[in-house]
Parts: C-alpha cells; sequence; structure tokens
DNA sequence: ATTTCGATGTCCGAAAACGGCGAGTAACCC
DNA sequence: GGGTTACTCGCCGTTTTCGGACATCGAAAT
C-alpha cells in the first residue's frame, strides 16, 4: 500500500511516497521523472515516514539539519542502489565528481552510467544527488532543474552565488 | 504469502501454489512453465484452496467429478485470463477448437494468440485447457507433455484410444 | 492436395540508442 | 607562453526498439 504526501519547500512542491513504514520517493512534482500519483495511493502526511520527513524537510531548509534520519527504500537495479548508497554518505556542504563517485561505488570505470544512476534517484535532497558535479565543477544535470541545484548548494555553502 | 503442495496422480506428480485462499497455480512439476519453489514458499497441504484440490484432484481422476469448485486467482495478462476464463466454460467430456475458444472470449481474429495464451495456462486441468483441439483434430500441444492430453482426454472418454 | 501468407497477443533475446562523464586534442585569444 | 573553450571519442548500465517464435486457421495460390 502506497501513502504519499504533498509538501511546500521554498525551492517549490515536493510530492514524497512510502511504502511499508520508509521513504520510497521524494520529488518535485515538476521533475522528470516524478510518478503520477497512483488511484489506489492513500494521502498520509503524518505517519512516521512522511510526517518525520515534513519535519526534517523543514529543518533542513532553515538551516538547522545536515543530514537525514529516515529509513528509505528506493527501488532500483543493484547498481543504481549502490550508487544511491554512496551518494547518501556525501556529508552536507562537500561537493563530488560522478568519477569519485563510480570509484566509491566500486565502478571506477563506469562513471557515466554512474551520471545516469544519479539522474535516476528517487528520493531527492535526502539522498544528495545535487552534491554531485562534473570534474570541471559543472553542475551538468539535475531532475528538478539545474536552477534548484545551484539554490540547494548555495543553500549548503558550497557555492557563493558567485556563478550568474 | 506464497503457500504450496505436492501432489501425486496418475498421470505424474503435480506442484500447486496458493495465494490469499485461492489457488495460483498447478502444474505438472516437468511441465513447461511450471514455476520453481522459491525459497520463501510454505508447504502447505491442508489449508482450504491446496487440500480442496487435492481432494477434488483425486475424485476426478476417479472419474467421480466433473468440474472444479475453487477459488482461482492465476496471474497474467487481461486477454489471457479472458481467455482462461472461457476455457474454464467448457466442460467435461467437451472439446473446443483455439478458433473457437478465440471467438468465444471475443477475439475472434486472434486464434493464434488464443494459442499462445491457452499454452501460458497457469492452472492444468482445473482450467481444461487440454479440451482445445486443432480445427482439423489434432492436438497440437500441451505445456505437460502431448501423451498426458491425450490421457486426460481419454479419461474425458472423448478419445477412444483410437489414435495410435 | 499441398503450400503460402496474413492476422494476433505475449514473451524473449539481441541490438541499438541514450544519458546528469571525462580525458585528450586542437583551436583561439590575449 | 598560459588559460580557456570547443569538439571528438571511448566508456558503461539502463531503456527502448525490433524481430522472431509460439499449442491457429482460413483463404488464396500453386
Amino acid at each position: 500500500m502506497i501513502r504519499y504526501a504533498r509538501f511546500t519547500s521554498p525551492l517549490g512542491p515536493l510530492l514524497a511516497t512510502a511504502v511499508d513504514g520508509a521513504l520510497k520517493s521524494l520529488n518535485f512534482i515538476d521533475a522528470k521523472y516524478t510518478p503520477p500519483i497512483g488511484g489506489d495511493w492513500i494521502e498520509d502526511p503524518v505517519s512516521p515516514p512522511l510526517g518525520n520527513c515534513a519535519r526534517q524537510l523543514g529543518e533542513f531548509f532553515e538551516g538547522e539539519r545536515g543530514a537525514f534520519e529516515l529509513p528509505l527504500a528506493p527501488v532500483g537495479t543493484p547498481f543504481q542502489k549502490r550508487v544511491w548508497q554512496e551518494i547518501a554518505r556525501v556529508p552536507f556542504g562537500e561537493t563530488i565528481t560522478y568519477a569519485q563517485l563510480a570509484q566509491r561505488a566500486g565502478f571506477a570505470a563506469s562513471a557515466r552510467a554512474a551520471g545516469s544512476a544519479t539522474g535516476r534517484n528517487p528520493i531527492a535532497i535526502v539522498i544528495p544527488c545535487h552534491r554531485i558535479v562534473g570534474s570541471n565543477g559543472n553542475l551538468t544535470g539535475y531532475a528538478g532543474g539545474l536552477e534548484r541545484k545551484t539554490k540547494l548548494l548555495e543553500i549548503e555553502g558550497v557555492l557563493q552565488g558567485s556563478l550568474v
């Protein structure tokens, strides 16, 4: 049974889903791969995973939280899950390149594939795929739009609004 | 949670599975699409669907039962389920052709597709796919082997052992 | 009397296309 | 010279596409 909730944020509305008490997805509603709300889904903004998610997101945008503490249940291939797992270990305020990400995940030669996997990250912000950048410093892409990636990194003090 | 049971029969051993109190599959263990026993399956030969199935199968092979009374839950596409539904309405001792089957299912032009769907019938004997034959009288195929299809039809008095 | 052909839903394997990459090279501008 | 774009080319997991193969059958061609 899928439960879902809609959150508002300084960067726009978000859609979150949960299954069996674990967060399954979190996307900006207008993002590239945001799932359409299923007819048999149940709106539930308060139960543990979604309620906690809302609270922690609020704290994050208030600048009072650097890491999330939520049970996660993203759906993907073994490779993808391995990559997402590694993304989740990049701390607030830091960035790594797609090549480093691939390296850490144990697939040093698969930088590009790691990029694809990053793009399919189903749990935005919590799995901080915005902290992954190109080896030349370009932000290169973000499912929710490059502008949001920029703002997220500004929030984390990585970009000083330096790039116009 | 999948429950399963192994039955013996005059035509060889059978494997049955059940979910939520309904029969999900019944196949000769050496048949073409018999599912492999999953590690998380529970053997249970007595609960309602499986226990009743065993009893009714016994009666069938004793010649004391022409129709089965069991809750069924076969998994398939809408087209497949429609075809299987129609197969289930063919009574003991009668046969129809694949073309007639397609016709009855509402897909008059899809005799061949109906043949494919018949081949994927997950609940042998109970959904009597052995009662479907070619328009020229050939038996054409059976996931459990043509020999079994022949014997089943002999049991039902359709074939008098006439074909060599 | 036999062979050929087309229509049909599903599954499966193979092959191609597609990215949120990155390193190497070449041109280009002070 | 340096420094910086611009372009090309290999890389790799995933997704999509495509072509057959099937538990058929009737009509048309040979």
